[in-house]
DNA sequence: CAACTCATACCATAA
DNA sequence: GTATGAGTTG
């Protein structure tokens, strides 16, 4: 028991041996969260205060959901079975198989990831004639998950206008076509969790005094709709035994866009009484000067629960900082120090390149590609969002469940078989009519179009009827071959990858069933053995029959089933190129939860980083400082920090001031590569203009820059200084003479068109 | 009905 | 520069 406890700090120490009462653990970066987290799960089944079973641990990846089970059954010698760990996707899935009838959805609802869920909102929008231009789907589909995450059904909203009058009427009718295709998307599946232990009583005591200890691992990026599950499950306040011991960083809170609410933290600590708040500062990851540039800039936000994180490493190095004339030199630049770093004895996966968009990696690719340096891109298509694959699961998903119409859409006439958008309309046509699912309606609609139809239904059943015995994988590797999908990219001449991707699905089959203990032999089909032979009935204080939840999962679902969950749960990796020694790239957020020896943040100019749509956000401009706290605590031993004057960014060419996080850190931290010139960046500038040597495209735009600025007396990428504006940089000149206009960048005080000879303005 | 061209929009993202 | 969607042609 000692040396599970054995090297913690004092902080530490306190966190995991706090007594059953609900805590805050307020964890820097690189504190040891997860160190913490798991091992005060250990000490609790170990000193007897909990059995494994009384455990609900949840995180918001699969991979931190892993990683915490892969260290605890390092750390425990009896097995992890029992506990429940796993996201809160995960969890809800698992509980709404379990009570499916209690949740009032079919035992095979299938789950709806953002492309489907955004396909189903195209064809409601289209099914009741909506103007798509006045209500976009992916508005339509941001209310209606914003909504959700908030806890609210359509009837819980009071419209404030027409527009979300209508909003909230889409909501409604979206919810009635999910129920009647028997599909759920992310957001449904905790409301509907949470409705179903809100409602029914017995069941939501059940959980509660089953699970006396409710951890949860980054706190700060709960939504509501999570928070009110947590304060569910835990019992509110933790009155009904349940404990929560909430691990976060205020300051790491970078996924308001998606609905988290750190608000979530204070309120925690008001409503459940929190009594025991404790900081990790202490941080086992940067140097001195790195932490320092952390510490400081994040001190310009003003919310925060205050914390200041230390080290014991030292200084170390200052934070280098480059000023590039344009992208392209940003690039090249970073090439020859990652060549140095290697030269150094760098491994090249300790080197990291960060940016705040994807669209910024581009440039970068392409150096380190010229430069023939190995390098791996994160946050591309993973395997089940690959088109080919989506197509397989659909037919499979056809399989399990005909009625859900989007499966049906995307695969009715995919490969081509003549049924084209005329016949879709008239079997849509016929279902609206009947009120019943595509498939459903199939048999009514009559004519060529009819045959064409009726065909796909037979393929579907036929199918599945030939698959009736047989294993998912050999399931899997039938349908492949009977949908002609196959054959199909077989006459494509691009279609080598998908086909490998494709089989590679019999093998995912495969691998699924022995990671979650089915037999591999089982039919796929066969539905969940009858659940009371299972052990898991329970009968609670009350005399009533509760089945738990707790049992594996093929006494809740069919292999298929939990295959397909599987698939839309778990997108699986975007690349198998891991454990390749090559250089990271990814955007700041992905890099959350990564450290690297090398660091560099590329792309700080206004408007990129931060965000120029930040500006208009509610906090957005903190927002995006937390996130450069982010990026700036992913190094260990060296950072750099870069910016370019000019950037080719959607096709055109950007002109931006240096971000504003340069003025927010700390002198003495940073190293300048290139001249910084006092008092502020227009100074250096302009020397960069005059003096720095251009070559290839650089030479190009100057000339560019030389024609367009013609008569007006000023210059496209000009420094200038208007009295109500502020300090700014000329982005476009348009006319010449009297009617010359400039447009100009002012950074914070926004774009502006300004009449060259009326405005005031100066040179700098 | 299917394959093609052309225009348009674009921050970050896990489940 | 790429992905979606509408419009156009065989």
């Amino acid at each position: 028991m000692h040396n599970l406890l054995h090297n913690l700090n004092d902080e530490q120490l306190a966190a995991v041996t706090l007594p059953a009462q609900s805590a805050l653990i307020l964890a820097g970066a690189g504190s040891g969260k997860t160190r913490v987290l798991t091992t005060r799960i250990a000490w609790l089944i170990q000193t007897g205060q909990v059995s494994p079973s009384g455990i609900l641990a949840v995180t918001f990846t699969n991979k931190a959901a892993k990683e915490m089970l892969t260290r605890l059954s390092a750390m425990l010698p009896i097995n992890t079975r029992g506990m429940w760990i796993g996201t809160f996707h995960g969890l809800c899935n698992r509980l709404l198989r379990t009570h499916h009838r209690d949740a009032a959805l079919p035992q095979t609802f299938q789950i709806l990831d953002t492309q489907d869920q955004l396909s189903a909102i195209k064809r409601l929008l289209k099914a009741h004639n909506v103007d798509d231009e006045k209500f976009p789907p992916k508005d339509v589909m941001y209310f209606i998950n914003g909504a959700k995450d908030s806890g609210l059904r359509a009837h819980d909203i009071e419209p404030y206008n027409a527009d979300e009058r209508k909003k909230v009427e889409l909501y409604q009718l979206y919810d009635e076509q999910c129920q009647r295709e028997g599909v759920v998307d992310f957001a449904e599946l905790l409301l509907r969790t949470y409705e179903l232990l809100s409602r029914n009583q017995p069941l939501r005591e059940h959980y509660q005094q089953r699970f006396q200890h409710i951890l949860v691992d980054e706190f700060q990026d709960t939504n509501d709709l999570q928070y009110k599950w947590l304060k569910l499950m835990a019992g509110q306040g933790g009155h009904n035994g349940g404990v929560l011991f909430a691990v976060g960083d205020d300051d790491q809170s970078i996924y308001a866009f998606r609905g988290a609410n750190v608000g979530n933290m204070s309120a925690f600590e008001r409503e459940f009484n929190v009594r025991n708040l404790i900081k990790l500062e202490q941080n086992y990851r940067s140097h001195g000067h790195i932490l320092d540039a952390a510490n400081v800039l994040i001190a310009n936000n003003s919310k925060r629960l205050g914390k200041n994180l230390r080290t014991d490493a030292g200084h170390g190095e200052q934070v280098r900082v480059y000023e590039a004339n344009s992208d392209l030199s940003e690039a090249s630049w970073i090439i020859e120090e990652t060549r140095n770093l290697i030269h150094d004895g760098a491994s090249r996966s300790e080197i990291a390149v960060l940016y705040r968009s994807n669209a910024q990696s581009r440039v970068i690719e392409h150096a380190l590609f010229s430069a023939g340096i190995p390098y791996h891109v994160y946050g591309g298509l993973r395997y089940f969002q690959r088109a080919e694959v989506k197509h397989a699961i659909a037919y499979l998903q056809l399989m399990d469940n005909p009625h859900n119409d989007s499966a049906f859409l995307r695969v009715v006439n995919f490969p081509a078989r003549g049924i084209g958008v005329r016949s879709i309309e008239t079997l849509q046509a016929a279902a609206d009519q009947y009120g019943i699912s595509l498939y459903a309606a199939v048999p009514y609609v009559t004519g060529k179009a009819g045959t064409a139809l009726s065909g796909f239904v037979k393929l579907i059943e036929g199918t599945r009827f030939e698959t009736q015995q047989m294993s998912l994988p050999e399931l899997v590797r039938v349908v492949l071959e009977q949908s002609t999908l196959l054959a199909h990219y077989a006459t494509e001449k691009e279609g080598a990858d998908r086909i490998e991707n494709l089989e590679q699905m019999v093998s995912a089959a495969t691998q699924f069933l022995s990671e979650e203990g089915y037999g591999q032999g089982a039919p796929a089909h066969l539905g969940p053995q009858a659940q009371a032979s299972a052990g898991a009935a329970v009968v609670n204080q009350d005399g009533l029959e509760i089945i738990d939840a707790d049992a594996p999962l093929s006494t809740v679902m069919s292999p298929l089933s939990a295959f397909l969950s599987h698939a839309s749960l778990e997108a699986g990796d975007n690349q198998a190129t891991i454990g390749q020694e090559a250089v990271q790239m990814m955007t700041v957020h992905s890099a959350k939860g990564l450290e690297f020896n090398n660091v560099f943040i590329t792309g700080l100019e206004e408007g990129l980083f931060p965000h120029e749509s930040s500006s208009r956000e509610h906090d957005g401009v903190e927002e995006e400082r937390r996130l450069m706290y982010v990026a700036i605590t992913r190094a260990r031993q060296r950072l750099y920090l870069s910016f370019a004057q000019t950037r080719m960014l959607h096709g055109q060419t950007r002109y931006n001031m240096k971000s504003r996080f340069f003025d927010e850190l700390p002198e003495d931290a940073l190293k300048w590569l290139t001249p910084k010139v006092q008092p502020s960046w227009f100074g250096a500038k302009k020397s960069a203009w005059d003096e720095a040597p251009l070559v290839g495209s650089d030479r190009a735009l100057a000339q560019q820059i030389a024609n367009k600025s013609s008569g007006s007396g000023w210059r496209i990428g000009e420094s200038v200084a208007h009295a109500k504006f502020g300090e700014g940089v000329i982005v476009n000149i348009e006319g010449s003479g009297n009617n010359a206009r400039a447009q100009i960048n002012f950074g914070s005080s926004g774009m502006k068109v300004l009449d060259l000879s009326i405005a005031k303005l100066d040179r700098l």
